[in-house]
DNA sequence: TGTTTATTGTTCATCTTTGAACTATTATGT
DNA sequence: ACATAATAGTTCAAAGATGAACAATAAACA
């Protein structure tokens, strides 16, 4: 029996993907320092460029875009709520779910947080052509269908 | 003065870096349960991985690689240490410097994690050609060395 | 209607991760 | 040689993330 049947460093696949992988991890890594001086963290960030997408979202719905527990979006919204970036207010007909939504100071924040976020990017993804670029986010979103529901 | 100059989703980069984003951190989440049985979490993957591949690293060396503070690694290694799956021993010439190594169980179960990882992957990438998937990866390494030193 | 099942959000205990301060060792510069 | 700086690893307290158990509410169904 041989364990080694083909080294997954040898297969293209696998050193691709781990490629992919580090680059997340380098950029989110980065993104985390820059945008310390707003005093926001990655995890606060995504959370309000959702509520601006997304105003009126409950916290379920916000969970699962951010793809974390409900008990995580519990710990997080307090912090953003005593800021006075995000308004919490409940549903009339469902006493159960909390409507979310970003205040005036969140939505300012959240932009120049995006400038910050977005000069990012524009560094990490200036070295693709835009086919090169618009090809990778539709492999990627395919490889997100796949997988969200395994 | 128009804050919302050009919203960052209307614009491909941006976009399409948020899809590679999600497919990262759906992937390690899956990975992450498909790895439960074997009682190894991603992080401890990543461990016996690099040691695999580079016998002898330093836990400085290895933290590096794994874009982590040292004194995660120093959380990290006993665990695995005490499982009999990685050995640390003292360099001769240097003496701060601690040698890191797999054992025969530890690269037992690395290949055993492996089949699971590269199943994954081979189910993500495996939506995309050999050419698209080169691509991929040749674009997401220039991501890396452009911010890895900013 | 009344009972059972599902859903929403919270709490809590646990595990990770992180960065600053610390010790021990080696390198550098005078 | 000696003082200073740099490096490897550890410790520790604080912050974050996770999942199971729970309370309140709504939906399903008999």
């Amino acid at each position: 029996m041989n364990n080694k049947q083909e080294l997954p460093w040898d297969n293209p696949r696998f050193r691709n993907w781990v490629a992919v992988a580090r680059a997340c991890h380098v950029l989110e890594r980065t993104l985390a320092v820059k945008l310390a001086p707003l005093d926001l963290k990655p995890a606060q960030l995504d959370v309000l460029m959702n509520l601006y997408r997304h105003p009126g979202m409950s916290q379920h719905d916000l969970a699962r875009k951010l793809l974390v527990g409900r008990s995580n979006i519990t710990m997080l919204l307090p912090q953003l709520e005593t800021r006075g970036l995000v308004r919490r207010e409940a549903d009339e007909k469902d006493k159960r779910i909390l409507r979310l939504a970003l205040t005036e100071a969140g939505e300012a924040l959240l932009m120049q947080a995006l400038k910050v976020h977005m000069a990012l990017i524009e560094k990490a993804m200036s070295q693709s052509t835009p086919e090169q670029c618009d090809m990778i986010g539709e492999q990627m979103r395919k490889i997100y269908e796949v997988l969200k529901e395994a």
